[in-house]
RNA sequence: CGCGGGAUGGAGCAGCCAGGUAGCUCGUCAGGCUCAUAACCUGAAGGUCGCAGGUUCAAAUCCUGCUCCCGCAACCA
């Protein structure tokens, strides 16, 4: 994709709904959209990454009551649960928000300031059955036999004075621009999806509660007996923080929204870009959509108690490790399943066995046969299994970048892998350890043990995006240090990387006891 | 006729939008190696890519019809 001079890609991920922990659907989440993030940093582009959590409404203001807390105490601790688990997941967002910041409900006022002085919201009255201990609106889909359930306890007719703001108007505007641009939405299947939704009329959006009802909220700027009720909130949390109305803005915006499925129809595909355009503000670049965590087949939910905590993962297998499967195990804008079973077999096949025990044979071979000093190559012993090599592993990345520049994050990993396989195959092809006894064979050994270090510096850096910590600890090992920083477009066999001094072998991926891998479940 | 997703060797999945070598992890069988985290490498068995038509020189991939499974109330990415 294009990148204009000074302007950044702009990622954002969704807010989190404070009124619960994080669970492994929010990492994954952040985890994909870093992963975004660092790809685009290594090819030297310029990047934004914001991400953060959603404070307001009712059922915040309600769980803080019942613990007997203020709602600012409350939305602090909830808050810094998310913020904690995205820093110990490497989440290098640049910028945090919170909706309940200054910075944040300013942009908020002054946007729907806008939209009502231009009379896209409006007032009118909403009219129907209220249950006074849910503290909601029904719906006449609510009734079981025609009555309300004994659930919502007393049920009254009311009417109160809401703002509504006018979907409608600009539906038609919307279906032509999601037919007109069809990679808008990836996957592009979703896109049927939203279009599937605008079939039917859509109703204007109340966009208010009566502060009587709902306190903890954004008061409207032209009444200030009403607060913002969800998305003329949260949804401005893309554009508020990055200094809406100013050149940081201008700087980033457009930006791509990585958010779930279930918050797609209607709020990011109907109401954001119709939001936007009445504010006469550049739509999202796109939106990517992802799926959801199954276990065992089964939706994950707080009810269902089966809801993975990604920290019980780290705290076994490690981040990278968590980072790495995530990646690996979904098609990003599909459902998968997350079993422990699947976890552990990845972590020792693919991360322990192929990269892991790669590196640690590696070394210890440096270090066993040449006192950790990276030799000099010497043209002349080279073979065909060095072109081979060479040509595979760098096909393999090439590959794995195309893959990643389309989103295609599973499959680009299984190409890279191609690399490492490579690798361990030309450590059988030349067996240096049989090298290593025939002291005629000495220029050759170091050329064997030269290209091993090429080859791992290589995979390596471009793994950075996934498994920061990993790569970084591994071209440590290596003897490499700052090769990470910056990769650039151009995939190139490394060079001139003789004098350098290997590290001790350490497994980088230790081996784990199944037994503790099943607590992953629970 | 509500909308969408899925159906691929024993298990779990990718590939399908941009048709042309059926790929990944595990499992099974046989072998090699010993540098290494019982890791690594090689070979083999095993698939009418849900069913039926169609388009095409060519279809897992495009079109049509059909069958079965899942999601579309809430918490929630």
């Amino acid at each position: 994709m294009a990148n204009e001079k000074g302007k950044s890609i702009y990622y954002t991920t969704a807010i989190d709904y404070v009124n619960g922990r994080p669970h492994l659907g929010h990492a994954y989440e952040k985890v994909m959209t870093d992963v975004l993030v660092r790809f685009q940093r290594q090819r030297g582009r310029k990047t934004y990454f914001l991400t953060g959590t959603d404070e307001h409404g009712q059922k915040v203001q309600q769980s803080a009551e019942k613990q007997g807390r203020s709602t600012e105490a409350f939305c602090d601790e909830m808050s810094g649960h998310f913020r904690t688990l995205y820093d110990k997941l490497g989440v290098s967002y640049d910028d945090f928000v919170r909706t309940t910041q200054d910075r944040h409900k300013q942009v908020v006022r002054d946007v729907l300031t806008k939209l009502y002085d231009k009379e896209e919201i409006y007032a009118a009255d909403y009219e129907g059955y209220y249950s006074t201990r849910q503290e909601q609106f029904l719906q006449e889909k609510d009734r079981v036999d025609g009555k309300f359930p004994d659930d919502f306890g007393e049920v009254v007719h009311l009417k109160e004075k809401n703002y509504f703001f006018k979907l409608s108007q600009y539906q038609d505007w919307l279906v032509k621009h999601l037919q007109d641009n069809p990679d808008w939405i990836f996957p592009s299947f979703r896109t049927k999806e939203v279009l599937g939704a605008l079939d039917k009329p859509i109703p204007d959006l109340c966009i208010s509660r009566p502060k009587a009802r709902l306190e903890w909220g954004i008061p409207l700027p032209f009444d200030e007996e009403q607060v913002t009720y969800v998305w003329f909130d949260a949804l401005l949390n893309y554009i508020s923080v990055i200094g809406y109305g100013t050149d940081s803005f201008t700087e980033k915006w457009p930006g791509r929204h990585v958010i779930g499925k279930d918050i797609m129809v209607p709020a990011h595909a109907i109401y954001w870009p119709i939001m936007l355009k009445a504010s006469g503000v550049e739509l999202p670049e796109q939106l990517i959509v992802h799926g959801w965590w199954t276990q065992r087949k089964e939706k994950m939910s707080k009810s269902v108690g089966n809801v993975v905590d990604p920290l019980d993962v780290i705290q076994v297998y490690g981040v990278d490790a968590f980072r790495y499967f995530v990646m690996r195990e979904m098609a990003l804008g599909h459902d998968a399943d997350f079993t422990p079973e699947q976890f552990h077999q990845r972590y020792e096949s693919e991360l322990a066995g192929n990269v892991g025990n790669l590196l640690n044979r590696s070394v210890s071979m440096m270090k066993r046969y040449r006192k950790q000093q990276i030799p000099q190559l010497v043209a002349d012993v080279r073979t065909e299994l060095d072109d081979d090599l060479e040509a595979k592993v760098i096909e393999a990345v090439v590959t794995y970048r195309e893959h990643m520049e389309k989103y295609a994050v599973h499959t680009g990993l299984t190409e890279l892998w191609r690399g490492f396989q490579r690798t361990n195959q030309y450590v059988e092809e030349n067996a240096p350890w049989k090298l290593a006894k025939d002291e005629a064979q000495s220029l050759r050994l170091d050329y064997v043990l030269g290209q091993l270090v090429r080859a791992q510096t290589l995979l390596l850096s471009e793994l950075a995006a996934v498994m920061p910590h990993a790569s970084s600890m591994a071209l440590t090992q290596l003897g490499q240090t700052g090769v990470t920083a910056q990769l650039g477009d151009a995939v190139k066999w490394p060079v001139e990387l003789e004098g350098h001094e290997v590290g001790s072998p350490e497994p980088l991926f230790p081996r784990v006891e199944l037994e503790e891998g099943a607590s992953a479940s629970s």
